[in-house]
DNA sequence: TCTGGGGTCCTCTTCCCG
DNA sequence: TCTGCGGGAAGAGGACCC
């Protein structure tokens, strides 16, 4: 067959990583959830799902739908290694791969020797062999078809569809089985009687614009004939990155609010050094009790690269909220507007020291990479208390028996042994 | 049944500037 | 000086994906 694209997806991933390591499991339903009270499944084996666990849903409904399933918290740097093992493979094998998430990656078959079928036999193969991990694949003219086709062969399998069958493939499929359309596209699609890709196809263009907008309308028309020009594309320049955190319980209290945003900055400071890249905009993201989101942003005169600025910025926007006591479930921090730090033009401020707050972050960075994160954390975010995690964002905080408020103070975090160390504020 | 965290992209509105 | 207009950037929100 002349397939174009491929498509491997590993099945169940998280689940099947920490089945892997957990060989004592097998057999027992596994889900792989967020810690917390308000956690939600990242991941299930097919035995849970069969339960009616599935992703996204909060881990107290899975635990009453499937008692016996074993419950695990989520393992990012396990899950890592083992998609860079596969990742590794997938380079080997293709000049042009892909990867979507941890758990998936395109490969452009253009120019790569042999057969598509017996390609996807041998990695479905290596795959098993050397991460002992399954993952399914599926091959086809472009990417659509190969991610359909794929999804068509879970778990566990291997489809490969023609391009002379693509038409017989994609038309009696659901509407929302194509990219792009979610819950609320499919209810809208649904509400004037569109439930197939073959409604869809038969629908004119203009309609389609007419209800979803013009770029939405366009795509969903050319995927549901099954014309999908996207390349397949090796890299991708990051256009943003961010952390957020839910609270266990809502806030009404603005202090918290700020040291959360406080760590949140850190964090993302902290990825922006070690990516090489400082931000033009910050954005600060506020979700409320009753789940409605707003979001508010600011586009500052100088890229930047470090917390104190992208907390003065979040911090800024939060106040100019002026919220009276609103019950706060998520903070978030975003950093956009992404350019090379090495390019960029840095202004001094007038009267700004030689050596300042850049220096600080810097040497944080160095003694976290040796130490682990949260070694050296700003004072306002040490937390002595027996009961609260160490750090928590938001938690109350004091230093030598005094409450410590300011940012403007770091201190050695109790990670580090105090009996080598020494308590130390830097 | 009560909804994480990391992202991308699109649309609409507003504001500024020539 | 005022008004209208169009383009571009910024800001906000929403939908979607993994």
């Amino acid at each position: 067959m002349s397939a174009a694209v491929l498509l491997v997806d590993l099945d169940a991933f998280y689940a099947s990583v920490e089945l892997r390591r957990h060989p004592e499991l097998h057999g027992r339903p596994v889900v792989v959830g967020s810690a917390g009270p308000r956690g939600v499944v990242m991941s299930a084996t097919y035995d849970a799902r069969a339960c009616g666990v599935h992703a996204g849903q909060p881990v107290g409904r899975a635990r009453r739908l499937c008692p016996q399933a074993v419950f695990l918290p989520p393992d990012h740097d396990e899950y890592a290694l083992a998609s860079t093992g596969v990742m590794e493979l997938l380079h080997s094998l293709a000049r042009k791969v892909e990867p979507v998430s941890l758990d998936e990656a395109y490969l452009d078959l253009a120019g790569v020797p042999g057969d598509p079928l017996g390609l996807a036999r041998h990695i479905r193969a290596a795959v098993a062999a050397e991460q002992s991990l399954t993952a399914s694949v599926g091959i086809g003219p472009s990417k659509l078809v190969a991610k359909l086709a794929a999804t068509a062969a879970k778990p566990n399998g291997l489809r490969a569809v023609a391009p002379a069958e693509v038409a017989d493939f994609l038309r009696p499929m659901p509407a929302a089985g194509l990219p792009g359309v979610g819950e609320r596209t499919a209810e809208l699609l649904g509400r004037f009687g569109l439930h197939t890709v073959a409604d869809l196809a038969d629908t004119p263009r203009a309609t389609l614009r007419r209800m979803l907008g013009a770029a939405a309308g366009d795509q969903l028309h050319r995927l549901a004939q099954g014309v999908d020009e996207r390349p397949v594309v090796p890299y991708r320049a990051e256009r943003s990155l961010g952390a957020e955190h839910t609270y266990p319980a809502d806030t009404d209290d603005p202090e918290v609010v700020e040291r959360t945003l406080l760590a949140l900055s850190g964090a993302t400071a902290a990825r922006l050094r070690a990516a090489r890249l400082a931000a033009r905009t910050v954005t600060l993201k506020i979700r409320f009790h009753d789940f409605t989101t707003i979001t508010r942003s600011r586009t500052l005169p100088e890229p930047v690269d470090l917390a104190r600025d992208l907390h003065a910025a979040a911090a800024a926007l939060h106040r100019g909220l002026h919220l009276q006591r609103a019950r706060i479930r998520l903070v978030g921090v975003r950093a956009e507007g992404l350019v090379s730090a090495a390019g960029r033009a840095v202004q001094p401020a007038l009267g700004e020291r030689e050596h300042g707050w850049r220096e600080v972050e810097r040497t944080v960075d160095a003694v976290s990479r040796r130490f682990g994160d949260g070694a050296v954390r700003p004072a306002s975010l040490i937390d002595h208390r027996p009961t609260g995690r160490p750090g928590h964002p938001g938690s109350a905080s004091s230093v030598g028996g005094r409450t410590a408020r300011t940012s403007g103070e770091w201190s050695i975090a109790p990670s580090v042994d105090p009996s080598t160390t020494g308590r130390r504020t830097v």
